[in-house]
DNA sequence: ATGCGGACCTGTTAGC
DNA sequence: TGCTAACAGGTCCGCA
């Protein structure tokens, strides 16, 4: 579920519900995330206070005076501040109890998430240290992107859901930009323009906000509901439409696996 | 350094 | 209708 719009929401929707609040306990159903969570977090945050919560690329990070917890949502991982008293699901493994009784909950069924901490710098522990620059900031540029897919071979797709090369840009989000910037998946990125990448920043800076902006105008009460997909898919243009005519030209929307991943696009468009 | 494929999981859907 | 296989929005890791 989770692409970095779906991550932006949830960290816009709990927010307001932690910063500033003291952690009464952490409840541990279930460690097997991707990596076993730490237990020793159950003593080392109770107690704590809630300074801030941010993100980096797809990772949310809960800053304490005593260090701060590293959450990813992986493939089916979603977060809602609800009630403590509520009773859990199957796959809720992890509460991070507040004093006012209502509790950070993380629900995550494939658990391909994680629940990490760290005493020092997140940003140089080491799943953080390499990652590329933040798809909406100025760092994230034609200029970058053209130099750094010199000789590159890989196909651009993979490129640019390169975590080292550039952070949030998901499988879904990797196929619209591709599409809105005419640029086939399967091309090298080492032979893709100057103006092709001036083309393609745009579109995924465009691509992303656009999310992030619908998810927040469908962004429910996170003391509820689940984050909903929300309004986003109706917005897609190539994503999940094989054969379906291409929105511009009307050809068939190809379908083609690329890096084990589905990948959507429009032979017409896109070359 | 780069590129590829496997691995980790469960739930939902497509297909027979 | 029921069973099975394929597939799913992520990304790390090890190997060639």
């Amino acid at each position: 579920m989770p692409e970095l719009p779906e991550v932006e929401t949830t960290l816009r929707g709990i927010k307001p519900h932690l910063q500033g609040k003291t952690i009464d306990a952490i409840i541990i159903r279930d460690r097997r995330l991707r990596w076993p969570v730490p237990l020793t977090i159950r003593k080392k945050l109770a107690g704590q206070l809630i300074d801030n919560i941010d993100r980096r690329g797809k990772y949310l990070l809960l800053h304490t005076q005593v260090g701060t917890v590293i959450m990813h949502l992986g493939m089916s991982g979603s977060l809602r501040v609800i009630d403590s008293a509520v009773v859990p699901e199957k796959h809720d493994h992890i509460d991070i109890v507040l004093e006012n009784h209502k509790a950070l909950r993380l629900r995550d069924p494939r658990r391909f998430g994680c629940v990490l901490f760290t005493a020092t710098d997140p940003l140089k522990h080491k799943l953080l240290a390499d990652l590329g620059p933040e798809p909406l900031s100025d760092d994230f540029n034609s200029d970058y992107l053209y130099k750094k897919s010199r000789k590159r071979k890989l196909a651009i797709k993979l490129f640019i859901m390169d975590s080292k090369i550039v952070v949030g840009v998901g499988n879904i989000y990797a196929n619209e930009a591709l599409f809105l910037a005419g640029i086939h998946p399967r091309r090298a990125a080492g032979k893709v323009s100057r103006e092709s990448y001036e083309k393609l920043v745009t579109a995924i800076k465009q691509v992303l906000s656009a999310a992030i902006k619908a998810g927040g105008t469908s962004l429910r009460d996170f003391t509820r509901s689940v984050c909903k997909p929300g309004d986003f898919k109706q917005s897609l243009r190539v994503y999940d439409k094989k054969s379906e005519p291409c929105p511009v030209c009307g050809k068939p929307i190809s379908h083609a696996v690329i890096g084990q991943r589905s990948t959507y696009y429009c032979t017409q468009c896109q070359k």
